[in-house]
DNA sequence: AACGATTCCAACCGCGGAGAG
DNA sequence: CCTCTCCGCGGTTGGAATCGT
């Protein structure tokens, strides 16, 4: 049958990926988009298979990949995630923006199994060992939230000692991205009570909402919790102005803003800031905020302007978060006490965002209303970022070279914070470390050094 | 310093689903 | 329907890095 016709042609490379390689596939990926992978290796110049080099582009060279340690929110998350959906790593994986799937299984096999068996809880069944090994009850319960209870309550007592925040409120971001809208009565209350208490959201109408909304990848970052872009923090205008190129024109710039994230993959998530704002870590004051200076929610550089109407908060700005249950119907969720901006000229392509302040989650229902309204004016636009926002970048940066744009987005990909806290460009892989002092790389390096004015 | 054991993680492999013809 | 191809997922592996003796 020759499933995978890559698998027996032979001079194809294996193994580890030179950083040429990198190069060649990100440079490729970022001009025309990957489209058919198959046909990616050819067409980029490299000795691949199709498959390796998706692989590739999704394990690492991803521009929104959020790279270091896991935060304990995270492995929070994770738990809690896995309690119910199992070793679906890549459903896993939709609700920590910036990890792979791979990077969670991994983390998961090497990590998580052990503390959760250290803490007497059978990784497998979320259940405590000695019922599991009672032989009490055997396979996955239908009744998962007692045992997620049980072990969030051990996690609480653990990672509870530096944060001020409760653990309901660290961990309400990703539920309520998945909080059933049914009838749009539980939105509100359900990010916090999901797993802790399950007061009005069953575990499987948790499972039918990622059952249904994830039958992909894109697909499910798109509609599950996604990343917040910040309101008033233009990833890729930064871009720009770092690189002394027009900003698009209004009509034009709202190409430039993900309204969920994930379908900007290529775009808004691999901005530096993005993964502050994004989910993980609900609370601005958690230990392990890795894309934030001074832990500060969310980052505003000095060279951007923000809208005159956004207001500050204890944790920066503001934004709205989308939460799509599907492509054609979403639901927008306010998730602060403040109003949103009807009058901004960017209203439309602000118009699901939300404040990342998790611990407030007044629910303001004209607000979704107004919102989904302009949501759905976006739908079409939004549909063709989804399938193809590589492209649709392209076509919105006629001006703008293709390197150039290469380049950019490469400046984001990889950021970590120096040990000042500020956020550096790192070349993670040791294959790569020996390549950063190559032009491709170092160039933007300086770029990036010098918009945050770190040398 | 040398060596073996262990850990970690990038990458591979094989399978199943989806879609086109 | 059937066949074929492509894609994505989850399990597994190989080897580099780290640890312990």
């Amino acid at each position: 049958m020759g499933r995978h016709s890559c698998c027996y042609k032979q001079k194809l490379r294996k193994g580890l990926w030179s950083p040429e390689e990198d190069e060649k596939l990100l440079r490729h990926i970022t001009k025309y988009g990957h489209g058919c992978w198959s046909s990616v290796p050819k067409q980029a110049g490299l000795q691949r298979c199709g498959k390796s080099c998706r692989l590739r582009w999704i394990n690492y060279l991803r521009p929104d990949l959020k790279r270091g340690t896991f935060s304990q929110e995270e492995e929070n998350l994770i738990i809690e995630l896995h309690a119910v959906l199992g070793n679906r790593w890549s459903q896993i994986a939709a609700q920590l923006p910036g990890r792979t799937d791979n990077e969670i299984k991994n983390l998961w096999n090497s990590c998580l199994k052990k503390k959760l068996r250290q803490k007497g809880i059978d990784p497998v069944t979320h259940k405590p060992l000695s019922e599991v090994e009672n032989g009490e009850d055997n396979g996955r319960s239908q009744e998962k939230a007692p045992e997620v209870s049980n072990e969030l309550n051990l996690l609480k007592s653990e990672s509870s000692k530096s944060d001020s925040a409760s653990y309901e409120q660290r961990t309400s971001i990703s539920p309520k991205a998945y909080a059933p809208e049914v009838d749009g009565s539980c939105s509100s209350k359900i990010e916090s009570n999901f797993v802790t208490t399950n007061n009005c959201y069953s575990k499987d109408l948790f499972l039918d909402r990622f059952m249904s909304s994830s039958s992909s990848r894109q697909e499910s970052y798109t509609n599950s919790c996604q990343p917040l872009d910040l309101m008033g923090n233009f990833p890729i205008q930064m871009s720009y102005a770092t690189n002394d190129h027009s900003l698009p024109n209004d009509s034009n710039s709202g190409h430039w803003f993900s309204q969920t994230g994930r379908p900007f993959d290529m775009n808004s998530d691999q901005f530096p800031f993005n993964a502050v704002a994004t989910s993980i870590n609900p609370t601005p004051t958690s230990t392990t905020n890795l894309f934030l200076p001074n832990n500060s929610f969310c980052y505003k550089p000095s060279s951007l302007a923000v809208p005159s109407d956004s207001v500050s908060t204890p944790y920066g700005s503001h934004y709205w978060e989308a939460s799509a249950s599907n492509n054609s119907n979403s639901s927008i969720r306010s998730n602060s006490s403040t109003e949103l901006r009807s009058s901004s000229p960017l209203n439309n392509i602000f118009s699901s965002w939300g404040l990342a302040d998790c611990s407030i989650s007044t629910t303001t229902k004209e607000a979704q209303i107004h919102m989904m309204e302009n949501h759905n004016t976006e739908e079409p636009k939004w549909d063709e970022y989804l399938h193809n926002p590589i492209s649709m970048l392209a076509s919105s940066v006629q001006n703008q070279a293709p390197e150039s744009l290469c380049n950019e987005i490469k400046t984001s990909m990889h950021l970590v914070p120096d040990t000042l806290g500020a956020m550096l460009p790192h070349i993670h892989t040791k294959q790569h470390e020996q390549s950063q002092t190559s032009s491709f790389f170092s160039k933007d390096i300086q770029k990036l050094r010098a918009a945050f004015g770190h040398m």
